[in-house]
DNA sequence: ACGCCATATGTTAGCGCTACCACAACGCCG
DNA sequence: CGGCGTTGTGGTAGCGCTAACATATGGCGT
C-alpha cells in the first residue's frame, strides 16, 4: 500500500528472503540448507524445509549462477533433433548429468558448422560450466568461443588426438574399412558407397571403405553422394539411381541404415534379390535394421555409451580432474546379417 | 597485484562493463544497443559492437533475466526423446521460438506424471517465461506449480476444453474411431486392440476404436495391452501373443507405427499374408510405414504442426495477448494402404 | 523568445542468490 | 584453565544486467 519502490509489486514467487523470515533464520542458512545440508543442523533444516514447502519455494537458477559462476548447466550442441542417432547419445548423457544436477542445454546444428557456431554463441550465454560437441571438426572461432574464458569441452562420435582435447567415439574411417573388408571377404567385387547428407563423419566412412578397396583390388568402388537429408526415401531413390548408372554393381555399402532401409524397401518392390543379386550394408544398426526383410548388415555403435562416457568425461574436466584418457574410443561392431 | 576484494579473480568473460569502457560509453547504452537497437544512436551502436566484438563479448542470460525478470527460456516436457514424434513435436516448437529469441529447456518424463511433477519443478528454476506440456492429463501438484506466480501454459497433443486452459492436437479417441470404421467398413469383424506405453493419449486411441466397435458390433474387440514401451521388437511378441490367444482375429490396430511395423515384420517372417489373412493399421505414419511391405494403413497426424501452432500460441500468452481459439484442433488423416 | 516534446544518453538501485568473513558456542587438549 | 580447533550461524558485499528515473540536447510551433 505505502509507496514501495520495489520494480515488480509482490509478483509472487517466493524467494529465499521469504523462506528465510518464515523459518525464522537468515538468507544464508536456507542457501546453505539446499546445497550443503550437512553443513547446516537437522533442526534448522527441517524447519527451513517446510517453510520452503508451505511457501512452494523454486530457487532461481539465474540468481545462484550469477553469486556462484556456477550455472550447472552444460550445452549440447546435436546436427539434428529428429535423428534417432543423437538423441540416444543425449540420452546417454543426460542419464549422466541429470542426477549430479546438471541440466543440458541443446541446441541443432543442422549439420552446418556455421550454424554450430552461431547456436554456441547463444548457449555460452548461459554461462555453461561444460560443452559437449558432435564431431572433432569446427569453424575456428568456435574453437576460439570455448579458449577465452576456458570452457570444458568433449567431442563426441568422433576421436581427437590432439593434445588438450577430450573426446569419445570411434573410428568412422575404421567402420567404413569393416564393411569393405566384409564385402571383399564375401566375394562381392563390384561395389559402391552411397552416401547423404555429407558431414565429416558420413565421409569418414566412405574414405575408410575406399581405402580398403583401393588397396585390395586396385580399383575405385563406384561412389554416389548427394547433400541431401538422409531419409528411406532417398535410400531408395539413389539406389534406383546408383543401379542405373552401374548395373553390374553387386554390394552398396550406404553412409547409414536410414538409405540402406530404403534400399532395401525399394529392392522389395523392384524384385531384386538380397544379397544374391545385390548385398547391402548400412550404419548405426537402428531398431529397424535387425527386423527388415532381408535383414540389414550393418556397424552396430555404441551411441548412448558415448553420451555417458563422454558426459563422465565432462564432468571429470568440470571438476577439474584430469580424465584417464583424454580420447577414449569405445570401438564399434559390424554385424552381418542376411542382406550381405 | 594489489590485494583486490574482487571474489572472481580476473576470470576473463567481458561483461557489459568492459564493453562500455571500451566503446567509451555507459552500461546502459550497452544494453540498449543490444536489446533496443533503434533507440541508441548508429554512430554508438557501431562503436558498441565492434568494442563486443573485439571483446569477445557474450551477454549473460542469467543477469538479464534476474534484472529484466524476463528469462526468454521456455519449458518443454515430453514423455520421451528417444521418440521421434515427439522430436518432430520439438521441432515444430523450436522453429518458432528460436527466431524470437526464446530458448527451449527440455526434459523427458518417460510417461510418469510423477517425474513430470519433479522435473518441471526443475525447469522453473530457470523462470520459463512460458511453459509447454504433452497431454492434458497432469498431477494436481503440477497444475497447481504453475498457478502460484501464473506462468503461460499450451498443452500438446490432445485437447482440453477447461476455460482458462490453452492446447492444440486432435482428438485421439477419434483417431481410434477413424481405425475402427474403417476395419467394420472393409468387412474385418474379428478385430483387436494392441497397446503398449499406456499413457492417456493411447488410451484414447483404443476407447475410440472400441467404442465404435461395440456400438456397431454389439460385441467388444479383442484388446491386448501391456505397460511396456513400444518397440518394433514388441510389436512382433505382441501379436504372436494376439494371435495365439485369438487365433482367428482378421484385423489388429496398434496403438502406433513401431509396434504395428513389428507386427508387419512379424508376419513377413512367419508367413501370414496382409492383409488377407490379418489386417494391419497403425497411428502416427512415421517414414518408414509407407515404404514397408506391404505398406502400413495408419493414422497420420500433425506432430510438426502442433509444434508450431502451440508455440504461436504460448508467444501470444507471453505477451499478454488472448490466442484466437484457446483449444486448436489441427485434426489427423487416416492413411489407407496396403496392409488393411 | 518561450515552453514543450522527442531523442539520446547517463545515474542509481536493485533482481535473488552465494562467497567471504566474522563470531558465538562448545568441546578437548596439555 | 587458557588456547585452539570445530561446528553452527549470520552480516555484508557484489555477481552482470536492466527498470526507472534523471539529465542533456535539439527542433518546433506560437
Amino acid at each position: 500500500m505505502a509507496g514501495r519502490k520495489a520494480r515488480s509489486p509482490v509478483k509472487g514467487r517466493a524467494t529465499i528472503k521469504d523462506v528465510a523470515a518464515a523459518a525464522n533464520t537468515s538468507m544464508i542458512s536456507v542457501s546453505r540448507a539446499f546445497r550443503e545440508t550437512s553443513k547446516v543442523s537437522s533442526d534448522l533444516r527441517i524447519r527451513i524445509e517446510q517453510a520452503a514447502a508451505t511457501l512452494g519455494y523454486v530457487p532461481d537458477r539465474a540468481a545462484s549462477a550469477l553469486a556462484s559462476s556456477r550455472s550447472m548447466n552444460v550445452a549440447v550442441l546435436i546436427p539434428s533433433i529428429t535423428n534417432m542417432v543423437f538423441m540416444e547419445v543425449i540420452a546417454g548423457i543426460n542419464d549422466i548429468l541429470s542426477p549430479q544436477g546438471y541440466q543440458l542445454i541443446t541446441a541443432a546444428t543442422d549439420y552446418s558448422p556455421v550454424e554450430e557456431h552461431r547456436l554456441l554463441r547463444g548457449l555460452l550465454s548461459f554461462r555453461p560450466d561444460g560443452v559437449l560437441l558432435c564431431g572433432t571438426d569446427h569453424l575456428p572461432q568456435t574453437f576460439q568461443l570455448l579458449t577465452e574464458p576456458a570452457v570444458p569441452v568433449v567431442h563426441m562420435m568422433e576421436l581427437h588426438h590432439r593434445p588438450g582435447s577430450y573426446s569419445v567415439g570411434f573410428s568412422q574411417e575404421s567402420g567404413g574399412a569393416a564393411v569393405a573388408r566384409h564385402f571383399l571377404e564375401r566375394g562381392y567385387e563390384r561395389v559402391g558407397f552411397v552416401a547423404s547428407q555429407l558431414d565429416p563423419r558420413t565421409m569418414a566412412r566412405g574414405a575408410g571403405f575406399q581405402r580398403i578397396v583401393e588397396e585390395t583390388m586396385r580399383v575405385a568402388p563406384y561412389v554416389l553422394t548427394v547433400p541431401d537429408r538422409s531419409s528411406i526415401e532417398l535410400g531408395a531413390r539413389l539406389t534406383a539411381r546408383a543401379l542405373q548408372e552401374c548395373p553390374d554393381l553387386n554390394a552398396l555399402f550406404f553412409c547409414n541404415d536410414d538409405l540402406a532401409q530404403g534400399a532395401l524397401f525399394y529392392c522389395q518392390r523392384h524384385g531384386i534379390n538380397v544379397p544374391q543379386q545385390l548385398a547391402i550394408a548400412g550404419f548405426n544398426d537402428l531398431p529397424a535394421s535387425a527386423w527388415i526383410m532381408p535383414s540389414l548388415s550393418t556397424v552396430a555403435t555404441p551411441r548412448y555409451e558415448i553420451g555417458r562416457e563422454a558426459a563422465k568425461m565432462l564432468v571429470d574436466l568440470m571438476l577439474g580432474k584430469e580424465p584417464a584418457n583424454p580420447s577414449l574410443d569405445l570401438g564399434f561392431t559390424f554385424i552381418k546379417r542376411e542382406s550381405s
